[in-house]
DNA sequence: TTGCTTTTGTTATAGCCTATAACCAACGAG
DNA sequence: CTCGTTGGTTATAGGCTATAACAAAAGCAA
């Protein structure tokens, strides 16, 4: 887990004229997504802590929710004290966006292999399951990842939108790839893109009241809650 | 807007033997959900004070999401300073909790109004447009209250669950009445639950996408997902 | 009316957090 | 070896939550 490709963001402009304050190195620098191995010794230490912050931040995330995430606290855990941290992100918000985008690409890395682990001969149909049951098991897994995907405006109402919606194609893509081969060839190209979107809300539905315990707090079995999802994409995908 | 039933949390009990600081008495007491009719001319302008409170704390929530949410700046703008307002709200999260119970009551009280007005002669299929069209209407009309629903953990792990889940449950019983007539006699008891959480799942997944901005964003129409999602509802009744 | 109790407000404080400033040490390329 | 870049430090400015201690106002009772 939280490995991420580096896709987004190149390394600092190093052209910066002496910007004062620990913000020299204005934090949006260093290994893009999470990859280590980079040019220089240099920048991979530096991906090297920005890595384990990001881990220390997950796990505030995972037992304390987004409210309880402290940079000055992963500082201290880091073993350097307050402010230093800031030379690694330049805010909070950045902290939180790197996390967002690392998620987003977990998610679809989980989907594009349930995709591809299926393809052999199996039946669209059971592709699709596949899916369903990928991004449900990867959402059951990190519940605070996954709640992270879905609260960006939460915290920051105009983050770094545009990377975030970005960092959101790929998985959208995974669900109109699976959902293509369902339609009938006479489908206008739009419907692709329409049945993914319900299919994934519907999933995105079905995952946010599971885990927030809506179906163990009434007694109810998820599986065939799920199922009857994927028949209904089905069902909506031959009409 | 913001009219909740008095439904929750009766006065506060008076036998407290003089608590110190501020919170002598404890927040929670007050009208309950809104209500500012109660007897005393005390409690009335406590309750006065409360809604102000929860009117700004709404504004604040619109304008810059749940963590712009400060009880200092709420007390400062209602013209008391900081710490007065721990007399009305034990902390933070009380005053969030009952934003929450006051939105579950509302969206409550929308679906039941549409499910009232569609009662004479229509067929149950027309009940549970009306009843989708509702619900989406009032998350579409206030998105940062409907946000408020599902994003409880997010804030303080396990606060006052009890109180949450209990407020959720009306909804959930209008969504079953809405539901139950489409099933065949012959349906277990259980079945009913099963298909209304089928239907919130699919229609908060819808929601979700929608406030977010996820549907304007890839050039979709969202009322023809809504209706696929009224016919998968009809469609899995009926097998 | 007088006097006690409850309620509600005030300021002072502790503690935590984000974020910037100013400064210093170490690294590494030239 | 030298000097710019990078990463770290402490000090500081605000802001927030929340509690403590205290003072005034409101209500109720005798």
């Amino acid at each position: 887990m939280t490995k991420a490709n580096p896709a987004t963001s190149g390394s600092a402009a190093p052209g910066a004229p002496a910007a004062p304050g620990p913000a020299g190195a204005d934090g949006t620098g260093g290994t893009g997504g999470t990859g280590v191995r980079d040019s220089s010794p240099r920048a991979r230490f530096r991906g090297q802590i920005r890595d384990e912050a990001k881990a220390l931040a997950l796990r505030q995330l995972a037992e304390g929710g987004a409210q309880a995430l402290s940079l000055n606290a992963i500082a201290k855990s880091l073993g350097m004290s307050g402010p230093a941290l800031y030379r690694y992100f330049a805010n909070r918000e950045a902290l939180l966006t790197d996390l967002i985008v690392d998620a987003y690409h977990d998610l679809a890395a989980a989907m594009g292999a349930a995709l591809a682990a299926a393809e052999p001969a199996h039946q669209p149909h059971d592709r699709l399951a596949g899916l369903v049951t990928a991004y449900r098991a990867w959402a059951v897994a990190e519940p605070h990842r996954y709640r992270l995907l879905f609260r960006a405006p939460l915290f920051g109402y105009d983050p770094q939108a545009p990377a975030l919606v970005e960092a959101s194609q790929p998985a959208m893509t995974v669900a109109v790839e699976a959902v293509t081969p369902l339609l009938p060839r006479s489908a206008p190209p739009t419907a692709a893109a329409a049945l993914a979107t319900s299919l994934w809300a519907g999933l995105h539905g079905l995952v946010s009241l599971e885990i927030e315990g809506n179906f163990s707090s009434m007694g109810l079995d998820p599986v065939p809650l799920y199922d009857t999802q994927v028949r209904a994409i089905l069902h909506a995908a031959q009409a």
